[in-house]
DNA sequence: AAATCGAGATTAAACGTTTAATCAACTTTT
DNA sequence: AAAAGTTGATTAAACGTTTAATCTCGATTT
């Protein structure tokens, strides 16, 4: 029983009128009775009729397909992305093709040319860490940093590593450890250049580089918070929950009580964060906003014959970097004297945790 | 600075020939001669060819695009799945449309009608559970699991659990709590069967539900491990990496050494499994294996004019369950009755964990 | 009553590609 | 030497849509 998908033709034949006049009618445009229009419309519903992209796009030159390409699929912060920018453009009426440029500059301008063969009308990149994009014709939406050229929209990552630091210190914290991960992010840097600028004279704080220590030690070596603590450290701000994952399991494995004798902050409010025990404090991006300035952006840019075919900039009024929201879960409280090296309380069972918004994941 | 895209007439306009030799030479097809065949290759790279599919997709109907639709992008799972399938799409020549259904079936079906819209000449899914897949005029691969009717392929969870289970077994536990999350899930359910069907008279074990618990005590409650510890428990197997990280934070946090007192296993060697501390024993799905034989289903049938149109099996000697492969690191070993509750030993920085293949994910 | 206008429809071309059908010029077979 | 076959190329149609240009009436203006 194949499926027999009927055309404008079909239509058209069926009333006896012209093709011409189908597509009027349907578009709105052109000059169409009423009456004709909504016959059409009518047999339109009634045989099933879907307008094929294909040749619209041929005629049109148009695809309504943006293409969105990764560094790194298996990035855990790809979902939220991912979702966002789907959602955003079917919005606007466009799907989206992925790709994964690996990690590789070569890949990435590779799958880029996949991705023009295919017709994209833009494409909106997470750029791979010092990476430039080329000029390709057509749109481009740059989501990285703020302080990345071309940038077009993304999280104001300053903003959220002052707004960490802020809670931090109005608990009472004075000496915190920063754990950074790779020296060469923009992203980070900006993360824990924010942090420090709200540091006063009154606070200690160290920073540390997850790579640096395990290229001395190996992959996957203890980060040595244990020492922090002994040291008087009562708080450790990471640049991603992933890192504060890490500390965090290290922190508890050596018998540290959080968040009473050590608080731990992550960033970017990634799946397990709620789920961990404690919970994770963190920092969530306005992913549904990003990703709608830089739809917008792209789809403004694609309607205007002579617009930008490079980098696009958001929509006048329209935010270049968007704030990032304070998650306070469980692992972060007021350092406390008393519990600094506690005995191990067995876990009641306590109430939910705060600011639950994790939808239980299945598998 | 317009890019203007050259066209297959340029090339013959420009070679004083028919654009039919042009799409013949450069298709490999019909018949022309070799020195004409070289000339409009050399013009094609000259000016830069790059077929345009919208043309192609017009006269053959196909579009060189698949469909992916997945219950959930959010769901830490799929990413993995998502960079499969793009890898193996990409090296048959098929671009990736992604579609999320919500977890909605009305929803999933709407999406799957957008995909339709833009021709996909077939799609991917990733079922929610429960749901079938209506008639939808195109191949369909199904990934989700074996037990569910329909399903193309998938990974053998039933052999993953028992994979985990004998791994436990050989490593001296007699006392095994096995932690469900969702009752419903064809998935975790093969997973707990196939651990079950290991068990003999000699080894205890009780089955707990995540969702049951929370049903009772509210969301991100403890799951009072440290109760099954205490009654002589001395392994826990979880039926996902994000329950296991649960059960982890929870047992670290009332101070039982992992894996001395108690052994923990995930499933699905999620991003994290490897960066916590101790590392995640987990199972891992041969992702790529499951997403080429959907894809070469899905190519397969799209080929022959008269296949299937729906559900599609793998091709004759591809298997439709795929093995599991046991990650065996830190959070698993044998049952130490004299580590049983021991004092907290402050972690050294020790060599680098087994089997790290994490990319130390950047942000 | 002729000219103008406007609404409502149609014609026809165009987008870029593939492919069946055709044709012209040789080469081989009878 | 005519018939048949082969090779290398061209013609033309087709896919489904959009859109500029055109056409036909009937109504309004001169």
């Amino acid at each position: 029983m194949t499926h027999f998908r009927p055309s404008m033709s079909l239509i058209a034949t069926r009333l006896g009128v012209s093709v011409a006049s189908v597509s009027n009618a349907l578009a709105g445009k052109g000059r169409v009775s009423p009456e004709l229009a909504g016959r059409i419309r009518e047999v339109a519903a009634e045989v099933g009729y879907v307008p094929r992209m294909a040749g619209r796009a041929l005629r049109t030159g148009r695809s309504q397909v943006l293409g969105l390409v990764l560094p790194d699929i298996a990035n855990p912060l790809f979902p939220q992305i991912a979702q966002a920018i789907e959602s955003a453009a079917a919005a606007a009426g466009y799907g989206i093709l992925i790709a994964d440029s690996r990690n590789d500059v070569a890949t990435q301008t590779q799958v880029i040319g996949r991705l023009l063969e295919r017709g994209v009308d833009g494409v909106a990149i997470v750029l791979r860490r010092g990476t430039r994009v080329a000029d390709i014709g057509i749109p481009v939406a740059v989501i990285d940093s703020p302080s990345t050229p071309g940038n077009t929209v993304s999280a104001d990552h300053w903003q959220g590593g002052q707004l960490v630091m802020e809670h931090l210190l109005s608990l009472g914290h004075r000496k915190i450890l920063i754990v950074g991960n790779n020296p060469a992010s923009n992203v980070q840097n900006d993360r824990i250049g924010g942090m420090r600028s709200c540091l006063g004279a009154e606070v200690h704080s160290e920073v540390i580089w997850v790579e640096k220590i395990e290229a001395a030690h190996g992959k996957g070596c203890a980060l040595g918070l244990a020492d922090y603590a002994r040291r008087g450290f009562t708080a450790c701000a990471t640049v991603s929950d992933l890192t504060a994952l890490r500390a965090l399991t290290e922190v508890l494995g050596a018998g540290i009580a959080v968040p009473e004798a050590m608080s731990v902050t992550g960033f970017d409010d990634l799946v397990w964060s709620a789920v961990v025990r404690p919970s994770l404090t963190t920092l969530q991006m306005d992913m549904a906003t990003i990703a709608t300035v830089a739809v917008e952006a792209l789809v403004a840019a694609i309607g205007t014959d002579s617009g930008p075919r490079g980098p696009v900039r958001p929509l006048p009024g329209r935010p270049d970097r968007v704030p990032m929201r304070l998650i306070a879960r469980q692992s972060t409280a007021r350092p406390d004297a008393a519990n600094a090296q506690p005995a191990h309380p067995v876990p009641a069972r306590t109430g939910p945790n705060q600011n639950d918004s994790n939808g239980g994941f299945p598998t």
